[in-house]
DNA sequence: ACCTGAACACCGTTCAAGT
DNA sequence: ACCTGAACACCGTTCAAGT
């Protein structure tokens, strides 16, 4: 997970919390419990506080579930930056969608009215997936590339989470079927 | 507005409020005020009654969101039964996700924790997505087919919808670009 | 037979009072 | 300066009492 904050005030009373152990704690408890049972009752008594605490560290739970999207997104940056190819990255997307399906769905399809990570953080866990979508179809068309590329993962990532597979067959093979066709489409577009 | 259910019970004193008419109201309430707030008292003031004659109709909220995502995986599969090729019904899906954005969200990438649709529900929307890649990729690719044009088409909605287009660029074009690309991808499969 | 107010166990959030 | 219990306005849900 990664840090968020760091407070290291000296005080009359050592702090018995922190923005980061916070954020972690969410992040923890938004896979365990979902978004909806992610409550600052349940956070604070992760974190060993109560409640109305939070609110010295985060505005309030909007703000917080913020602050979780955002880390999500840098953790899927960090990821993505050590990718070889597209199809590579689009088999981590594929990894971490899997290992945390609530963050993922959180900053990928975050339904209305759910609050959002601020630009920075999405324009960061996009700009590796502009650079090799650029290699496959030449700087002219990297944009409509990644967007074509990234559509298609986190719409089959999303589906496949959601279980709506179910008319049997090989999701694992519709999965290799779908980036070789993908990546074969905007690769083409190069010839142009 | 899918007709879900009709009482035509003749009681001491006549209903109310119905099933359908709870739907309905529900439907609304979810595109105007977002999942989080389609709570059983705005439902009931909206039917005319408390919320705790609601539990007359309906097991409860998590019973209703999924009737409310079953009523729109209907309505969803009687728009794409009049599709005439794959690119139609690609136009038709965003063109639905544009007019009832959280609907949408709610059947195509529901969180983890929110009610879902019933299986026969899901294939009823899928069919004629199913029909029409495989006049493009032939019976042996239909489904694998399907799977790549839906994921992209349901990605690349839910992302616009969700505001993850922002390095600027046409997004017309490059759904033009996308749907293009995909279903010549799907249709070259036939020459396997 | 449907509808209702009251009640219960929860929420998020605020705030005065403690240390 | 942080933490807390109490309080407020909300939830979903149950149920006895009304009509």
């Amino acid at each position: 997970m990664a840090t968020v904050n760091s407070y290291t005030g000296s005080v009359p009373t050592p702090d018995r919390t922190s923005l980061d152990a916070i954020v972690v704690a969410a992040c923890e408890l938004l896979e365990e419990e979902g978004l909806a049972n992610l409550t600052m009752n349940a956070v604070a008594a992760r974190v060993g506080v109560r409640a109305p605490s939070l609110y010295k560290r985060v505005q309030g739970r909007d703000r917080l579930i913020e602050l979780v999207a955002e880390a999500t997104l840098t953790e899927l940056a960090r990821r993505a930056d050590a990718a070889e190819d597209a199809v590579d990255l689009a088999g981590r997307f594929r990894a971490f969608g899997r290992e945390r399906p609530a963050a993922f769905q959180l900053v990928m399809t975050p339904g209305p009215g759910t609050p959002t990570a601020r630009d920075e953080f999405r324009v960061a866990a996009s700009v590796t997936m502009l650079r090799l979508t650029g290699n496959l179809a030449g700087h002219d068309h990297a944009l409509e590339a990644a967007r074509t590329l990234t559509a298609w993962a986190v719409g089959f990532i999303s589906m496949e989470l959601g279980g709506s597979f179910r008319l049997g067959g090989d999701v694992d093979a519709a999965w290799r079927f779908g980036v070789e066709q993908i990546v074969d489409a905007i690769t083409v577009t190069r010839e142009d």
